[in-house]
RNA sequence: GGGCGCGUAGCUCAGCGGGAGAGCACUACGUUGACAUCGUAGGGGUCGCUGGUUCAAUCCCAGCCGCGCCCACCA
């Protein structure tokens, strides 16, 4: 136990209180030997973290979804769950690949180079080397997961799972090797999934070529197209067969300029007679849909592009080896000097462009794995349907239904070297032998060859890195092999993730978990915003809009960060970061370290013997009662994922009711000569307090933590003490209503005072008219600190007239008088009070309009009706009371 | 083309059927022994527009106007 110091230093505290924590296996959940709380019998709770990419570095988005993740965590091992959550790192397989390939380029060294093996070497240094980062910032946030348990993609326990895995659905026929038109990343050199391409936006041209047709002179066919440079593939055209333009073309051919081909015109309903001229040019071998007809209609199917996007030997041979671009150029040039160029459109079309890579996507036909999505899908669609997994916000299902629904295949094979190559060996004649091991596809192959001398060749290929990661929930917790951990934690409870992520990691995450664990790998996801600079645009490096997490830690804390994310966290928004919000919750933490320093200064020791429900005095009711109710109100938000709504509750009461009203009441007290009012206050603000950091500590642990060590000596840290329970019995009905009327009543002295220019300075004296029992009560009762708080001589009943030069104002049934005869303007305080009539004067109009509404009366809930009654009568007992109080005013002139 | 979402105080956003809220910014005042990273008080809103449902609409419905995002095979 020590004093606090005047200042906080979050930098030093924030670094001393994790190590602490982590030492102690405070984030181990208590089964596994850790001192998770009081978790040893408690249930699960179980999060397995979004696996940042392993050489990556910690940007606001990861800020926002580890905060949100350590609130859940914490609150939970405060209630005594088993509570575990599962750290790990993803090996990023095309960025991180990417990295190293600039870093060497930048030593000159190509990837080819240096041979597979020596590159992925080079790779696992640079894991080595920077692998730690984003683990060590996501430690400066405060992330309280189990370390110990930390796993990363490509471990060898986890690349177990991914093998098994590959294997199985090959055996069961959901793995499939395919000769399909795929997205072929030129520049990266290999194939990507549907998911990495991104469609953007362009405007580009349409150009209009008329084809000559085959033995009729001067005859042609005009067909348009966004890609000239695929003519040169063309293998048919297809018009529409109820076309009637075209009619007796089909089955006729046409002459493909350039090239020479004789190519067929065929009917099919995929073209369409209000586009273009209605008759499409068919490339089978670069374009989806085109593939799609050429099969149907039994048109050839020519490649005429090499890895690059060059232009290979199926071309004539002045076009060989050019660039895609240029081709196109070249060909429009022909074109034109053949006069078979009919005209040229201006065109706003969506291009396919690779998401990592940047440039344009071309369908390529060739070999690659495929896992039968639409089949794992069925489970995974019903499971949500079914309420097993639940979506929060629930609007983000239908974003998973629609994608689930028309899941197409997926492509995982990737052509790079860093990631699970997979398992899968050919033989000789291109036989092949998917097996968990080399030995066994040797085995394999020995069989089915009935020989023993077999050469086999590995795939090179590896696998999507989203294939690895959507094993993730029961990878890590050791499957295949069955383990505790998967027993106790396999469903995990709630996955926390961005809505840019359903497609890629959630959605495959539920495939895979139903299929190999036949449960659902969560109840629940979350889906939070996404993090926006302040302008509402994306963070990017290129827009030079990124704001740096650490940059804020460093300057305000990470409490305060966490504070301010979690206050944003409002369900499906952005979220647009402003380091002014940030320093607006440094100052929360600031305003709480002082509060604590003021009841450390006033001898407020914490006592674990303090029992809130024996408090005597009203103001301790009161607080006490307050208390419960602001725990009822976090834990509620909790429960939701209303993050904001928690934040937002112990916010206002910890400056709004704790600080501005609590310790302001307490000062008097603390005064005062009531040795046991003073004994009890000091007691109860002390508990307020530890109440308040224990609320508090799910979003910013670490001033918590400091405050709740550093002022007493606890028999566990904040971290491991149990979340805190009062019941609804704590709460003092009749103590709220005196603490808040002498909180009106201080308000509204202070509102005068300050609207008729009484300096704050000037004490004057207060005396109430009419006053009530219970006003009397609690005039007698609170005396001391309504002197204070509104800064009065004296406080006490009328008798009498009203004195005058009286300043006047009225509370409930009564009538505040100040007589302050000489700083009083009378011009001025009639003014006021017409004013306030006036305003009353309105409410009374509309609550009369109201209730004179018969239509209201009859079909408004009695409560409503009968509410609206008594404002009115308030409103009218107000507006009486004041306006004897200008009467008086006018009489003493 | 389909879908989702947003337009509330100068700014950033909560609220989402019964008297318009917060933080920041702004104005005035303040050396009140926890805190100026503060305190007290205050100004500021036809809750995008138009209709409809309802006794009652910022809130529900429809249309429109602006603005995002996601999905989609448009030559």
């Amino acid at each position: 136990m020590a004093e606090l110091e005047k200042t906080y230093h979050p930098e030093e505290v924030e670094a001393r209180r994790y190590q602490e924590w982590e030492e102690s296996g405070a984030f181990a959940p208590a089964q596994a030997g850790g001192s998770g709380g009081e978790g040893a019998n408690g249930q699960p709770y179980t999060i397995v973290i979004p696996p940042p990419n392993v050489t990556g570095s910690l940007h606001m988005g990861h800020a926002l979804n580890n905060t949100l993740q350590d609130i859940l965590i914490r609150y939970h091992r405060m209630k005594g769950d088993q509570t575990l959550w599962q750290p790990g790192t993803d090996h990023a397989g095309i960025a991180t690949q990417m990295v190293v390939e600039r870093m060497l380029e930048a030593e000159g060294v190509k990837r080819t180079d240096l041979g597979r093996d020596k590159f992925v070497e080079r790779v696992w240094e640079w894991k080595a080397e920077s692998g730690g980062t984003i683990t060590r910032q996501l430690r400066r946030m405060g992330a309280s997961c189990d370390w110990s348990r930390e796993r990363f993609t490509m471990d060898e326990g986890l690349s177990k799972a991914v093998v098994k895995v590959f294997v199985e659905l090959h055996k069961q026929g959901l793995i499939y090797r395919d000769k399909r038109l795929v997205n072929w990343d030129p520049k990266l050199h290999t194939a990507i999934s549907d998911l990495e391409v991104e469609q953007r936006e362009t405007k580009g041209k349409m150009w209009f070529f008329k084809y000559p047709i085959e033995g009729r002179d001067g005859e042609y066919i005009t067909v348009g197209t966004t890609r000239p440079e695929t003519m040169l593939g063309d293998t048919g055209v297809a018009v529409h067969p109820d076309d009637e333009r075209y009619k007796d073309l089909i089955g006729q051919y046409v002459v493909l300029p350039i090239v020479g081909r004789r190519i067929p015109i065929v009917a099919d309903s995929y073209a369409d007679p209000e586009k273009g001229s209605g008759a499409v040019k068919i490339t089978p071998g670069h374009d989806f849909n085109d593939f799609e007809v050429g099969k149907r209609r039994g048109l050839d199917v020519i490649n005429i592009f090499d890895a690059d996007a060059h232009m290979n030997e199926e071309v004539p041979q002045k076009f060989q080896g050019m660039e895609r671009f240029a081709a196109r150029q070249a060909i429009l040039h022909d074109m034109e000097e053949l006069g078979l160029l009919d005209r040229v459109e201006d065109n706003a079309m969506t291009v396919p462009h690779g998401d990592r890579s940047g440039v344009v996507i071309e369908p390529w036909l060739m070999d690659q794995w495929f896992v039968d999505a639409k089949t794992l899908a069925k489970p995974a669609i019903e499971a949500v349907e079914t309420g097993k997994t639940k979506f929060v916000p629930k609007n983000w299902e239908n974003t998973y239904f629609e994608w689930m629904r028309n899941i197409q295949p997926w492509c995982v094979s990737r052509q790079l070297w860093w990631g699970h190559q997979i398992p899968a060996w050919f033989g000789p004649d291109g036989e092949v032998f998917v097996e968990l091991s080399e030995e066994e596809a040797l085995a394999a192959a020995r069989a089915h060859y009935g020989k023993d001398d077999v050469e086999l060749t590995r795939d090179p290929d590896v696998l999507d890195t989203w294939f690895s990661s959507a094993l993730w929930p029961f990878s890590t917790l050791g499957w295949p092999d069955e383990t505790p951990e998967l027993a106790a934690h396999y469903p995990t409870d709630v996955l926390v993730t961005g809505f840019d992520i359903i497609f890629f990691w959630v959605a495959r995450m539920m495939m895979m978990g139903l299929h190999f664990m036949d449960e659902v790998p969560f109840h629940t996801v979350y889906i939070h915003a996404l993090v926006r600079d302040e302008k509402g645009q994306k963070m990017s490096k290129s827009k030079g809009n990124v704001i740096d997490p650490l940059d804020l830690i460093n300057k305000f804390g990470a409490d305060a960060l966490r504070f301010t994310l979690t206050a944003f966290a409002a369900q499906g928004r952005d979220v647009k970061m402003s380091e002014s919000r940030v320093e607006g919750y440094r100052n929360f933490c600031t305003k709480i370290w002082n509060a604590a320093r003021f009841c450390d200064m006033n001898e407020c020791r914490p006592d674990p013997e303090f029992n809130p429900k024996s408090v005597n005095s009203t103001l301790n009711r009161w607080i006490v009662g307050k208390v419960a109710e602001a725990e009822a109100e976090t834990a509620k938000a909790l429960e939701a994922y209303r993050f904001n709504d928690a934040a937002g509750a112990l916010y206002a009461f910890t400056w709004g009711t704790f600080c501005d009203w609590y310790l302001e009441f307490a000062k008097p007290v603390f005064a005062g000569e009531d040795a046991a009012a003073k004994a009890e206050t000091r007691a109860a603000a002390a508990w307020v307090l530890d109440q308040i950091v224990t609320l508090l500590h799910p979003i910013i642990p670490f001033i918590t933590e400091e405050l709740w060590q550093t002022r007493a000596d606890r028999a566990q840290p904040l971290i491991s003490s149990p979340w805190p329970e009062y019941g609804a019995d704590l709460i003092d009905a009749r103590a709220n209503a005196e603490m808040d009327w002498v909180v009106r009543l201080i308000s509204q002295i202070r509102a005068v005072r300050a609207e008729m220019n009484v300096p704050p300075s000037a004490k004057i004296p207060m005396l109430l008219k009419d006053a009530g029992a219970g006003a009397q009560a609690a005039l007698t009762a609170h005396r001391d600190l309504i002197l204070r708080l509104a800064r009065l001589t004296d406080a006490g009943l009328l008798t009498g007239e009203v004195p005058k030069g009286a300043v006047q104002d009225v509370l409930d049934e009564a009538t505040i008088i100040l007589p302050i005869a000489d700083v009083i303007d009378l011009e001025a305080e009639k003014g006021r009070l017409e004013k306030e009539i006036n305003k009353q004067d309105a409410e009374i109009t509309r609550f009369e309009k109201k209730l004179g509404n018969e239509k209201f009366v009859a079909n408004a809930p009695d409560e409503v009706v009968e509410g609206e009654r008594e404002k009115l009568a308030e409103a009218q007992a107000t507006r009486a009371r004041l306006d004897e109080a200008l009467k008086r005013l006018a009489s003493m002139g």
